[in-house]
DNA sequence: CGTACTGTTGATCAAAGTCAATTGAGGTGG
DNA sequence: CCACCTCAATTGACTTTGATCAACAGTACG
């Protein structure tokens, strides 16, 4: 089930292919010309410092190896609405695919290692591993497909459900790439981003917080999100994982 | 800077070549490639009637050519959610590009033609006509920025704004393909419709509707939207058209 | 130590949902 | 032509949800 542990020692795969895997077998020979292009430009990224700035006219993407970032836009009044939550493993700025410039900031919610991928060497990518380059756009319809459910989210659940979905999510899509365990998940969210995140205030997603607990055994303490019985969760907030791979009806 | 009138009476530009331009300049020769593309599977789907099913893995993208269409989820209590609406010169399903399933439905709000792209045609038209494949793709990052706007919209807006800001980009949308006047456009969508895609009930809905005629002078009757004054309506509703085509900051 | 951020709690209030009914237009069958 | 049906729009009364305002406690950190 899991990674040999001696492989990781030398190159684990990184957290990409993992998630690459669940949409397309991706070939032996093409693992390791992903491997490559991850490791020719890296930066590391402070909490809370900007990934990638609003307005540029992009020339890269961003994929995130550690660490956690938001998608955010800035409102006319000068708060800010969380859009999407990017973990590892995730693609950021597909908007660069283009060279369209970004509506949107993406910012460190912890310290983050991401790998940026030129155009051009995305270009490269879809001559030399044309399966890897497929699953990309695989990659991007899903995180439509999320920003979707997101949307409904707001629109049709109450507060605790929008909460206890949202963390669903979380978990499932850490689960993934290797980054959860069964019943829980580190995570760097504050109650704000969170509650910013669902469209609700701070003081809000506190007492959601302290009710999803009580009732339905969802606790977030110590950065660590905890499912007494994960089953229930799903039940509860009407979380079915399908919508993330895209996995047919 | 417009098309030539001549040519507009043997066949006018399709509402998709026009959108098209608006991201890249589509070379003359492209031009006719794209046009007989669009010819050559066309559909007629009456209102109410459904597009584009869930779940099916479709293997052919849809254009709407002429009418509305929503794009909705079924939630698990019955009741549906409105995801975006697509308007003539949209693509639909871009999930096909993939052949992945799709994880909504797409119904038509009125008589909708339709012309259908199959996987096969799209490469070909890739091979053929390399500048309108790679507008292609940037209506389908503009159409994922809308998506995005929707969260925002619901998230932060109070039930008046969210309505005139859906309105207004409608309106926006539509100026982009010649369906709308400067002041005005005709619109299939009931109220229930346009509140259920704000996230509000129609009741509530019909009560923002009038408050929106009295103190911004937006009203929606025998199927048009009208505006008092657009510049007005914008800044109640905080609108910034950029987001619809990318436009930079 | 002060400062800043996060989490917590209570009181109050406004926004929007729900329930219930009515009106009016359009369409259908007798 | 009229009775009947359905759907959209409308209105009022009532209830619920969640935002807002205002403190305050715990913690990390310079």
């Amino acid at each position: 089930m899991f990674a040999d542990s001696q492989v990781q020692l030398r190159e684990s795969p990184s957290c990409l292919s993992k998630k690459l895997s669940h949409y397309r077998q991706v070939p032996a020979d093409e693992e390791p010309i992903l491997a490559k292009t991850l490791r020719q430009n890296q930066r590391s990224t402070q909490s809370r410092a900007i990934l990638i700035e609003q307005g540029e006219p992009a020339a890269e993407i961003c994929v995130i190896l550690k660490g956690w970032a938001s998608r955010q836009k800035i409102v006319s009044d000068g708060s800010r609405q969380i859009l999407a939550f990017h973990l590892p493993g995730d693609i950021c700025e597909f908007n660069a695919l283009l060279g369209a410039s970004s509506d949107t900031q993406t910012v460190a919610l912890s310290d983050v290692r991401s790998a940026r991928i030129t155009r051009r060497a995305l270009n490269e990518l879809a001559a030399t591993a044309p399966k890897v380059s497929q699953a990309l756009w695989w990659e991007a319809l899903s995180s439509n497909a999320i920003q979707r459910e997101w949307l409904i989210n707001i629109a049709r659940r109450g507060a605790s459900e929008r909460i206890a979905h949202l963390l669903c999510e979380l978990h499932y899509r850490l689960s993934l790439v290797g980054a959860a365990s069964d019943t829980a998940f580190a995570s760097p969210l504050t109650q704000a981003q969170l509650g910013n995140a669902c469209g609700m205030s701070a003081e809000h997603t506190n007492r959601t917080l302290r009710k999803l607990r009580d009732t339905v055994g969802i606790g977030l303490e110590d950065g660590e999100v905890r499912f007494a019985d994960i089953d229930a969760a799903h039940r509860y907030s009407d979380f079915d994982r399908r919508y993330v791979l895209l996995n047919g009806l």
